[in-house]
DNA sequence: CGATTGCGCGAAACCGCTTTCACGAAAAGG
DNA sequence: CCTTTTCGTGAAAGCGGTTTCGCGCAATCG
C-alpha cells in the first residue's frame, strides 16, 4: 500500500556504517552501559547519519514491549464528551509521549471480562493500560494477575491496592461548606452526585465533616441527591426550597448540578447569591459562562493525567507505586 | 516484566492442530479466497479452540500494516479540552475498532516538517493519520506523496484534493440568520470567529449570503469580529451595540461568543430574546445550561468523527474517496 | 607467573506472522 | 489419452530488532 520513498535504515547499515556487530547497535539504542565509549559514539554517529529511527513492530516482537499504553474508557461514547476526560487523556498523553510511549485510546463498555477488548488488553497488545471510569474491576483483577501494569483513574471502589490518581474530592467540598459558613450562610445544603461511585460518597462526606465543624448537625431536609445531570440539579434544588425552609446556600456536588440549581433558584422567584449562595464542584467551562459566574472547587484536570501516566511509567520502571490524591482548590467568583 | 500465566497459541499450534501448514493458516486468518473450505473449517475451528488471538507486532513486522490510526491534533493540550474535539476522537475510535483498527492519540503541536510527530507519522509506525485543527499543510502533503492515508477534520485552506470531513458551516450560518429574519429582526449582526479558518469564513459567508436574501445589505457596522472565546464575544457585542443602533438580533460563530454576547446585552441593561435576539453555533453544553437557554446550530460531532473514520477505511481498502460535508441543524430554544 | 575472574563484544538463534516460490494434482484443452 | 492451465498447498525465506551464549583479552588473585 504505502510505497516508502525513502528506505528506512536498519541495523545492518548501521553496524555497517560505525563499524561494529547489530548486537552492538542494539546494546547501545538501549542504553546498555557495557560498552566501551568509542564504539557507542560510534553508533550514535552512524544513527544520527543515517537518519536511524527503531521500527516498532519489530521491536515489539522482539522484545515483547511494544511501546503502548491503553487508555480505557469504559463506557459508551457520550462520557468521552465530558471535557473532563478529554482533559485528563491530553495531560496523559503529554506525559506518555515524552517518555516514548504513544497512548491507545479505546472508548468502549468492557462488557464481560473476555470481550474483545480484554482480550485486547491481555494479549500483551499493550505494556499497561490506564482506565477511566471504572465500573466494575473483575477484568482488573484478570489484568493484574496477569503482571499488567494498571493505574485507575478515580478512586477504584474495591479496597484492593490498584495504583490510582483521584483529585481530593473530601477536601473540596469540605472546603466549599466551610465557605459557604464563612459567607454566612446558616443553613447549608448539598446536591449529591450519584452516590454509589466513589467521588460522589467522598463529597458528600466532605460536606457533613464540615457541617459538623461548624457545631451543627445537617438535616436530612438539606440533602437533596442528584446524578451529576443539569436537570437533575434543577429538580434537586426545587425540592430542597420546598423542604428545607431558611436554606441559604448549596453545595452542588458538581458544576453542571450548581448552574441547573440556579435556574431553579430563579424561578422560585430568588436570587443568587443574594438569597441563595452557590458552590459547584469542577470549576468547568459552565462555571465560568454561568451568570452569575459560579464559585466551584477547582481540580487540576491535566495533572491528574499527568499524575496518572507518571504512576504507569514507575510501573513500567518495575517501582513500587502508591495511590496519589491531588489537592483542589476552591475558585470564588459570584455565587458566594 | 509482563509474565504471561497463558502462553498465547501461535500459527505453529494453529497448524498442528489443523492438520496444515502454517501458510494455511495465514491464508485463512486473513481472508484468502483460495483455500479450500474444508480446511478454511478446520483452521477456524482449531483458533476457535485454541483461543488464538493474532500477535499485532509480528503481524505488523511481516506485513507492513500495523492498525493503529493515528488522531493527530495539531495544538497544545489545551485544544483538547474543548469537548468538540473529544466528541469527535469517540467517534473515530467507535468505527476505527468496529474495522479491527486502533485508535493512537497524538496531541501536539506539529511545529516542524521533520519533528518526532512527522517521523512517526513517515516512519510507518501508522497505517494513516486523521489530522484536527491543522495550521499549515506542508506536513500533510509530504505525508500524502508517501502515500500515507490522510483525513482532515475541518476544511483544509488550500484547495488541496485532501480527503476532509467538515460540519456545513455555511449553510448553519445562512440558517441561524434566516431564522432570525424570520422571528422579526430587521438588523441582525454577527460576531465572527477567527477569520483566517475556514470555518470562520464561512459562518460569516453563510450570514452574508442569508441578508442579501432578504432583500437588504449588511452594513459593516454589524459586522464585529471575535476569537471564539466568550470574553472575545462580550467585547465584540459590547461594540455592536454601541455601534449599530437598533441592532435587534446577532447570529453568534459559537456558543461561547454567544454566552458572552448575552452577558455584554444583559450588562447594557437590555434582555434576550425580547429586545435581542441570539444565536450560536455548536449546541455544546453551555448552549443548553445559559439562561435563557440558547438556540444554537447543532452538527452531529460523533457523526463527523465516524465520517473521518469512514474516509480513511475506505482509503485503507484503496478506493478513492470524496470529502464529506454534513448537515447542520437549527435547535430552537428560548434566545430567539 | 600461572590460574581465575570479569568485561566487551560478535555470532546466531529467535520473536510470530506474511509472502514468494515451486510443486503436485486436478481441470481444461486438443 | 496426453499436454497445458489452473488451483491449492507447503517449504522456506524473510520482516528488523533483541538476547543468549561463549569467546578472547585484560585485570585480579594467590
Amino acid at each position: 500500500m504505502a510505497s516508502k520513498s525513502a528506505p528506512r535504515a536498519t541495523y545492518a547499515e548501521i553496524a555497517k556504517t560505525a563499524g561494529v556487530s547489530e548486537a552492538t547497535v542494539s546494546r547501545v539504542l538501549n542504553g546498555d552501559e557495557n560498552v566501551h565509549p568509542d564504539r557507542t559514539k560510534a553508533v550514535n554517529a552512524a544513527v544520527k547519519k543515517l537518519g536511524y529511527k527503531k521500527h516498532r513492530a519489530a521491536s515489539a516482537l522482539a522484545s515483547g514491549r511494544t511501546g503502548l499504553i491503553a487508555v480505557v474508557i469504559d463506557d459508551d461514547l457520550s462520557i468521552f464528551a465530558d471535557p473532563f476526560w478529554a482533559t485528563v487523556t491530553s495531560g496523559i498523553s503529554r506525559v506518555l509521549m515524552e517518555n516514548e510511549l504513544q497512548t491507545l485510546l479505546m472508548v468502549t463498555p468492557l462488557e464481560s471480562v473476555d470481550g474483545p477488548v480484554a482480550h485486547y488488553l491481555m494479549g500483551g497488545e499493550v505494556d499497561g493500560a490506564i482506565f477511566f471510569q471504572l465500573h466494575k474491576d473483575a477484568l482488573i483483577k484478570r489484568l493484574r494477575k496477569q503482571n499488567l501494569p494498571i493505574v485507575i483513574t478515580g478512586t477504584p471502589h474495591s479496597r484492593s491496592d490498584f495504583p490510582f490518581v483521584d483529585t481530593d474530592s473530601f477536601g473540596g467540598a469540605h472546603a466549599a461548606t466551610k465557605h459557604l459558613f464563612s459567607r454566612g450562610c446558616r443553613q447549608v445544603g448539598i446536591i449529591t452526585g450519584d452516590i454509589d461511585t466513589t467521588a460522589g460518597a467522598a463529597r458528600l462526606d466532605g460536606y457533613n465533616q464540615a457541617y459538623r465543624e461548624s457545631g451543627h448537625v445537617p438535616s436530612k431536609k438539606l440533602i437533596a441527591s442528584g446524578d451529576w445531570s443539569m436537570e437533575s440539579g434543577r429538580a434537586a434544588m426545587a425540592r430542597l426550597l420546598e423542604k428545607a425552609e431558611g436554606i441559604d446556600g448549596v453545595f452542588a456536588s458538581n458544576d453542571l448540578m450548581a448552574v441547573g440549581a440556579m435556574a431553579a433558584i430563579e424561578e422560585a422567584g430568588l436570587r443568587v447569591p443574594e438569597d441563595i449562595k452557590i458552590i459547584g464542584f469542577d470549576d468547568s467551562v459552565v462555571a465560568q459562562t454561568a451568570r452569575p459566574a459560579l464559585t466551584s472547587v477547582r481540580q487540576d484536570i491535566v495533572a491528574l493525567g499527568e499524575a496518572a501516566a507518571e504512576l504507569m511509567i514507575a510501573q513500567l520502571r518495575g517501582e513500587e507505586v502508591q495511590p496519589r490524591i491531588l489537592k483542589s482548590e476552591l475558585v470564588i467568583r459570584e455565587t458566594t
